[in-house]
This record gives C-alpha cells, structure tokens and sequence, in this order.
RNA sequence: GCGGGCGUGGUGGAAUGGUAGACACACAGGACUUAAAAUCCUGAGGGGGUAUCCCCGUGCGGGUUCGAGUCCCGCCGCCCGCACCA
C-alpha cells in the first residue's frame, strides 16, 4: 500500500457517492442540536464556475464541516441567482431561449460544484427564475404594498431610446448606452419603489450591533445611509413681478454661518426654477444645458460650477434691510434636501468657487482659533475647521455646536407665512429603492393597471404571475409589452379590460430573501415563520465585498419588511459577515501585443530568472502584472482543469493557504503543485504509520516517555489552535498548524519503528487527529486515510477531536533574556518559577557575567515565564 | 476632497507590547537513481569574522516603554470605497 500513490481521481467520486447515499449533509428542521447556518452568497448561473466560486464556496465548507463536527445541526444550502441581463444578452446574440440558456448553466454549474465535494444540503436547492421561487416574492410584493412599504412615483432614469429601455448609471458610458451606443436620454417614467428610506434611521441603528462584520462594509453602508441632521429654514422673496413664489425654504447643516450668507442658489430642477424659466428663455437654456450633462460621475466630478442670476432677491433673514441674490446653479441637486441651498463661501469650498466665479460677498464668521478677527480673511480655500463665531451679531462668541442651536432655537420661533421659519430636520442620502426593470427574464410585478379601479394587485390566489415562455428577442424592447396576449386580462375588481404590469423587478430583489426561502424551500407561502426564526440569522455569511452596499443592504431592508409583514421575527438577516479577497493570476501578453492564457504559457525557470514562452510557437510572452481573473485579459485558470488533473482537494486546500482570506490570492502553478505534493505527503505518511503499526506488535501499554509525550502534545496543541483558527476565519494559520502537526508526525514515523510502543500509539493518535483537522479543508483525502486507518464511518460524520488541557501546558519554559532589549540568551526553567529565583539564576549565568564585564545592573525585569530583560 | 485599509526576506505571509521572519512557495547544495521525476537531508534577512561571536534590520522621522512590527504624533507610498449631499 505505502508504494501507491494517492489519486484524487479515483477517489473524490467516490467519496461524492457515499455522502450523498448516506444524505450526510440533509438537514432536518426537528433536530434538536445547537442550529448554525453557514451560506455563501449565491451564484450567478453564468455558465461555468470561477475560480473565485471556488474560494468561495471552499471557505464556507471548512465552516459548515467544522461546526457539523463540532455536533451543531449545520445548515448549508446552495441556489442560483437566476434572472438577469446576461440571459437576455444571450437570447438576442444566440437565439436561445433565456430559461433554456439558465436552465442548462445551471446543471452545468451544479455538476462543477459537486465536483468539489462540499457538504450542501442539495434536497433545498432554489432557482430565483423558476415560479415556485417568484410567485413568493410576488405574494411579498403585495404584502409589502399593502403594508405601505411599496409605492410608485416619477423618477428620473436613463433611457436608451434605441434598446427602448432603462439603463443603470453603470451601463451608461460617455453619455451612451452600452449595448446600443445610442445618446442616453433622461427620462421620466413612472416605477415602483420599496420605501427602504423609511427604515433609514433604523437601517443606520442596526450597523452598531452588527460586530460580526467587517468595520469597512459597515462604514460603507454608513456613508450610503449618509445620515445629516440640520435646518430647513424659510427665505422671504423680496417682492417682483416675476415669481409666484414668497418665500424659498433650503437646507443647510450649517445655520451657525447664516451671517456669512451672500447668495441663494436654486436646483435647475426646482419647481421655482421651472416657472421662472417660462418667462426667461435664457434660464431655459442654461437649465437645459444642465441637463445635458446628464448624471455620469465623470461629468459631475469635472463640471465647472456655473450659475445663472435670476434678477430676484431674497432678504436676508438676519441682516434687516439685506437682501440675497438668487441663482440657479449647476451644482445644486433636486433630490436632497428642499433643492435650494444658501451659499456661505466662506466655510464652503463649493460655495467659495461659485463666489469668486460671480464676485459675490466673502464673509468670514468662524474664527480660527489662533487667528485673529481684525485680519482673518478667506482666500482662495474655504475655512472649514473649528473656531467661534464672529461677525455674527447675536451668535458672535459661541462655538459652532452652540451656534447651531442657538440658530435653530432663533428660526423655529420666528414665521414666514404663518410657517416656522426654521425646523430642525434629519436628512438621509439613502433614496427609495427603485425596482421596475424595462426587462423580460426577471419577476413579474403582480400589478394589474385598470382604467376604472386604477391599479390593482393580482389576488394571491391568481399567483404566480408566470412569464410567457412564447417570447421573441429580435426587436428592441421589452418582450413582455409586445407580447399578444399576455398583458391584456381582466380587472380582479370590476372584471373589466385591464392590462398587466409588464416591467419585471430588479434583480436584486431576488437575492435580497433567499437566505429565509432556505429554511422552508418548498413551503406554500414565502416562509414558516417558525422555521425561519429557528434557523435565522444568518451565523456567518461569506462572499465577495462588491455586494458590500447594495446586496447587503436590501436583503437588511428586506428582513425588517418581512418583520413588518409577519414573515420573519428577526431585524439583522446575517449575524456573521465575512468578505472574501479575489483571485488574481500573472498577466501575458504575446510579443504582437495580445493576451495570452496561463493554459499556453510555459514558464521557464534559471535560478531566480522567470522566463515565459508560447506552449505551441515557442515564442517569447512578456510576463506582466497581477491581475484579478478576467476573460478580457485571459488570465484565468478553470477550475474544471484544476480538478480534472489535481483534485478538488488540491485546489480547495490551495485556496485556503497562504493568503489571509480577506486579501486577494494569486492563483501560481507553483503553489497548486506544493498543494498536491502536500496531498501525497499525508497519504504517505497514513500508509508508513499503518505498515509500522502493523509490523510492531505493541499490545503491552507503556506510559508515555518523553517522545511520545512530545507528540501527544503536539497533536492537542494543533487542534486547538486550528479549532480556534477556523472560528477565526483564519484559514492560511489553521493550514500552517496542520502543516507543522505533520511535520511532527512524519519526523516520528522514521523513528517510531525502532520505538517504544508508547511512540507508536501517539504517533497513531496524532495521526488520526490530523486527519480530523484535515477533513473540513480536504474532505475526499481524509475519508481515504479515515477508512485505511480503520476508523469506523466516515470521517465527515465524526465529532471534532477533544483537546486534554493538561496537554497544552508546558511543565518548563524557555524565557529568552535580554539586555537592554537585545536578546543575548536563554534559560529553560520550570513553569511558575519564581521571580528571584530566575534573577538570581541569569546573573550566574557565564554569557550574562561576560556581556556584563563586571557592571551592576541597573534593574532587572522579570515577566514570570515569558522573558527577563537586564538593563545596563 | 471625505472615509477605510495596508506597508515585514527572492515571494505569499506569521508574530496577546516580550526570542521578528512560524508555515509555505521559490532557490542553492547533498543523498538515492544509469538518468529524470518523486522522496529524504542541509542551507539561507543583510553585512563582518575560519569558528565561538559582533553590527544592522519590519516604508521614513520623532515619542511613550525595562522592552515597539505592534501603542502615540508627523510624513511618504500603495490599494479600496464614496464623491457637487448643502
């Protein structure tokens, strides 16, 4: 046996095979263990897994693996996130059907990730495209809407009036549509919307108890939420003939600087700006101009500020006889605030340029504090930092915090036609979420529109609203709006002529509750609300930090509304977040430019030197820089080949190795061959232990002597510290623990034969424990070893190794000594020696006599069984 | 601009304020082999000395401490996220 080699090939079909007769990874909901819920955000059924999915999903089985050992009831489903664009792109490009394409990548993909033999409960598998799916998510649509958390309103979107449909700001490139190349309009139509900003405050309270996520994502979400508390306060127009309006109200967080005040700058969307504009025509170019901007990051990020002066004046609310000039101005956006602001170009850099620009008044009001109020001017940089107030009549002296409120205190007690002047308000960045998409392979809103009864939602027990398979993509547009037969139907209410809703919802919908479907994946309505609140959260949930925002996000959105509407009892879906680092690989270019896949590369090696040359032309390949995996620049490595030729195990240990899981990993050739050599070394090392053991009869029991105490200690020490690695999430240290416990083992395995029996059982035992501690990473090699080791069942099923305390302590420790900081020696002494005793013992020592040269130390610092530090 | 993170050998990376470089990859030398692969052993941060040993060393400059990769202050560089948010 010892002479064979370990083939993975043979082996992890096998293994495959026998966990899935054994249903080994279904789970029951009556189970009475301690539950734990491991999930990996779900795929995307593109056609073929990535690499990154084999991260992914690699991670996550070490946690599911580990815990099941550990005797929880560990669910760990898997899905498909299985509506979206790439289907339909596809449908236009290949004439497929996108169900057809969907459904084919899907068992495609199922086979892959079967192929690397994770512990998944498949019996719970979900498709988000199919109606068993979506016709829940409908029936929530409709409680969600009856609950007031839905709502439909204008909005402005882009509008590519060549594929006739709506774009995200990503798909707008240069101002055109990304498909069709066509000028992106701004449109607006009329959509649906899940009032997420109702949860704002709610959304941004939650962040706090979230400690098992990264601070990064919970930053992030913070700044998105973009909570500001401040003061919308009331400008009386100062009387002419051209606006309606009396008064101007604007937001501001900075009432403390209103002495500094020297203009009113309007939204080009503000309902004032568009009367006015009827009567101006120049307004209505330059509001027109600003449009053509359009709402590309990059043309906001270089758009000069530019003002247009409308003749009218506001006055100013603490100057008496003052009066404010009132622009329209390019910067000021319609959707935050009340879509005015007042411009203080003193402490406001945006302001300040906008003053110079139109030489406006520049009036400094914050003090800085070592500044002094005769000659403090602003130049060109706006003063933003702390100070006191100055040139401020009744605020002067106070700081900005005080001001504020003083401010505040003075508008809310004032009226502007019979209103407060000033309310103190808190403003969100956060905007509803908009879910209609212009779309075919999505889920159908269930809304009918009727002429006399307005608009209806389809009963639930006309659910699901299924998508016509009859569709065609050879024209532009919406399929579903085009469909014969489709939309026309009759009002539930009045039975008359009405019409569907033929826009589907954003994907992200989709994703934002599978989590809960996985708890009762086949029941009649969305959840079991006793199921759910069993299994949720979510313990820890693993994926790439891409979703940081808006994934993560609508599903903590969803989980409230589903509170709201009695599906759910939890507020935090995911109590654990983990996000994992990318796949990166080196980069090669052909000498004619081109991007060359590693699969034709060979690399050649001289010493140091790497060399690179074309598998078939020979030719030499310029090796570049690392990159993450993308087909664009060919540098990817498919996991099929990787599994085909080493091993899931290989490629699943490869992955966990090394790189701390959160940085990005570059995928070596090097480094999948050390993986796969490492592979054969356990297998080596179970098959020398079982012909030692074999060949030594070693029924008498003696105590352990030193070595095998040695290596009885070695063995609990690395499953403790891999037991708290994996908890951890610290995959590349847990790997370093196993490969150091092996180093062990197989040093002793070359002595044990000559050994005494008492070497021979803890080699045994230790080997049996590394094999456990290897199983969650390797799971396909471990039950070989397990079964060849005669270990009855299957390794997958045994409880984690128990770690004897009296193991991990040390009887003596060695304590370093220093002087002066400088490691000069060392001492091994008995654990728990006192400090004198280990003073008076470094000072007898011949290498500390030496350096001393017969100078008294000045003190001497003894931390009881870590080190001694002499100082001279 | 704002926010977050990072900076350690040839490389990926270890290191509760306590022996910097665990573990791995790559490399070099040796053993085995007709040969290669595989395997095993040895070496290795830099500099100096035949050796015992000495000096320097965690992006840079300060500080706190008996002791700093780790904590504090100020720089430099890189990465990520957000960005006309009033």
């Amino acid at each position: 046996m010892s002479g064979e080699r370990y083939n993975p090939r043979e082996m992890e079909p096998r293994w495959q095979k026998v966990w899935d007769e054994a249903k080994s990874f279904v789970v029951r909901d009556d189970d009475a263990r301690e539950k734990y819920y491991v999930l990996e955000m779900f795929p995307y059924p593109s056609g073929r897994i990535h690499m990154g999915h084999v991260r992914n999903y690699s991670m996550g089985d070490v946690v599911a693996r580990y815990h099941r050992a550990r005797g929880k009831n560990v669910l760990h489903p898997m899905g498909w996130d299985a509506f979206g664009m790439p289907a339909e792109n596809a449908a236009m490009e290949r004439k497929v059907h996108p169900g057809a394409w969907t459904r084919q990548n899907i068992s495609a993909m199922r086979e892959q990730l079967r192929s690397m033999g994770l512990s998944i409960d498949w019996t719970r598998e979900i498709a988000t495209c199919e109606p068993e799916y979506y016709q829940h998510q409908q029936a929530l649509f409709i409680d969600f809407l009856e609950a007031g958390l839905v709502t439909r309103k204008k909005s402005k979107v882009n509008w590519d009036p060549v594929d006739m449909t709506v774009l995200a700001n990503e798909q707008v490139i240069d101002g055109r549509g990304w498909r069709s190349g066509a000028l992106v309009e701004q449109r607006e139509l009329t959509q649906w919307f899940f009032k997420i900003s109702d949860f704002a405050e709610d959304l941004l309270a939650g962040l706090d108890t979230l400690t098992d996520w990264p601070e990064k994502v919970r930053v992030m979400q913070r700044n998105w939420i973009g909570k500001s508390e401040g003061l919308r306060l009331q400008f009386e127009v100062v009387p002419n003939d051209k606006a309606d309006a009396s008064s101007i109200e604007v937001f501001t967080t900075r009432p403390d600087t209103i002495f500094g005040a020297s203009f009113i700058a309007l939204s080009p969307d503000h309902p004032l700006t568009a009367q006015l504009a009827t009567n101006d025509p120049a307004l209505a170019e330059f509001v027109a101009e600003c449009r053509r901007q359009g709402t590309a990051t990059e043309a906001i990020e270089k758009a000069e500020k530019k003002g247009y002066f409308t003749q009218i004046h506001v006055k100013h609310p603490v100057k008496p006889g003052a009066t404010l000039p009132v622009y329209v101005a390019n910067f000021v956006l319609m959707e935050y605030g009340s879509g005015a602001i007042f411009g203080c170009p003193a402490h406001d850099q945006r302001d300040l340029d906008f003053a110079r620009k139109y030489d406006l008044a520049v009036i400094p009001v914050v003090l800085p504090p070592d500044a002094d109020a005769a000659n403090f001017a602003v130049g060109n940089e706006a003063y933003v930092d702390a100070g006191n107030i100055f040139n401020s009549g009744f605020l002067d002296g106070l700081s900005i915090d005080e001001a504020k409120k003083t401010a505040a205190a003075h508008f809310a007690a004032l009226t502007i036609d019979g209103k407060p002047q000033g309310t103190v308000e808190v403003n969100y960045r956060l905007r509803d979420w908009g879910i209609s998409r212009q779309r075919y392979w999505g889920a159908p809103i269930p809304i009918i529109h009727c002429e006399v009864c307005g608009t209806i939602p389809v009963p639930k027990k006309d659910l699901p609203v299924v998508l016509p398979e009859d569709v065609t993509f050879d024209q532009p547009g919406n399929p579903l709006d085009r469909h014969p037969t489709w939309k026309h139907v009759h009002c539930p209410q009045c039975g008359g002529a009405a019409r569907r809703e033929t826009d589907t919802m954003d994907t992200f919908v989709d994703s934002s509750w599978y989590f809960a479907r996985f708890t009762a994946p086949e029941a009649a309505t969305p959840t079991i609300p006793g199921v759910a609140n069993a299994w949720l959260p979510v313990d820890q949930y693993i994926g790439g930090v891409e979703h940081a925002i808006l994934h993560l996000l609508y599903s903590r959105f969803f989980t409230r509304a589903m509170k709201a509407t009695g599906h759910v009892g939890i507020d935090e879906p995911f109590k654990g977040l983990f996000t994992q680092g990318m796949v990166t690989h080196e980069t090669y270019k052909s000498p004619a430019g081109e991007w060359v896949a590693p699969a034709e590369v060979i690399i050649e090696t001289l010493g140091e030197d790497r060399k690179a040359l074309h598998l078939h032309s020979g030719e030499a390949i310029t090796i570049g820089s690392i990159e993450k995996m993308s087909k664009s620049k060919k540098n990817v490595v498919d996991p099929d080949e990787i599994v085909g030729s080493y091993g899931a195990d290989t490629a699943r240990w490869f992955m966990l190795s090394d790189s701390p899981p959160e940085r990005d990993v570059q995928w070596t050739e090097a480094g999948v061959e050390g993986a796969s050599r490492f592979q054969q070394r356990i297998w080596r090392l179970v098959s020398e232990t079982i012909e030692i053991t074999k060949q030594s009869a070693h029924s008498v029991r003696e105590s352990d002597d030193n070595e095998a105490k040695a290596l009885r200690k070695a063995a609990h020490r690395a499953v403790h510290n891999v037991s708290q690695d994996i908890e951890g999430l610290r995959f590349n240290r847990a790997v370093a623990q196993i490969y150091e416990l092996t180093n062990a083992l197989v040093r002793a395995s070359g002595i044990a034969a000559v050994a005494p029996s008492s070497r021979l059982a803890a080699l045994e035992d230790g080997v049996a424990r590394l094999i456990q501690l290897l199983a969650p990473m390797m799971p396909h090699l471990a039950e070989t070893c397990w079964e060849a080791l005669g270990k009855s069942g299957l390794v997958a099923d045994a409880l984690w190794p128990d770690v004897d305390p009296a193991l991990l302590v040390d009887d003596s420790v060695t304590m370093p000594i220093q002087i002066n900081g400088k490691r000069r020696a060392e001492i091994v002494v008995a654990k728990g020696t006192a400090s004198a005793d280990v003073e008076a013992l470094v000072l007898s020592l011949d290498e500390i006599v030496r350096i001393l040269d017969g100078n008294a130390p000045k003190k001497i610092v003894v931390v009881p069984d870590r080190i001694v530090n002499v100082v001279v």
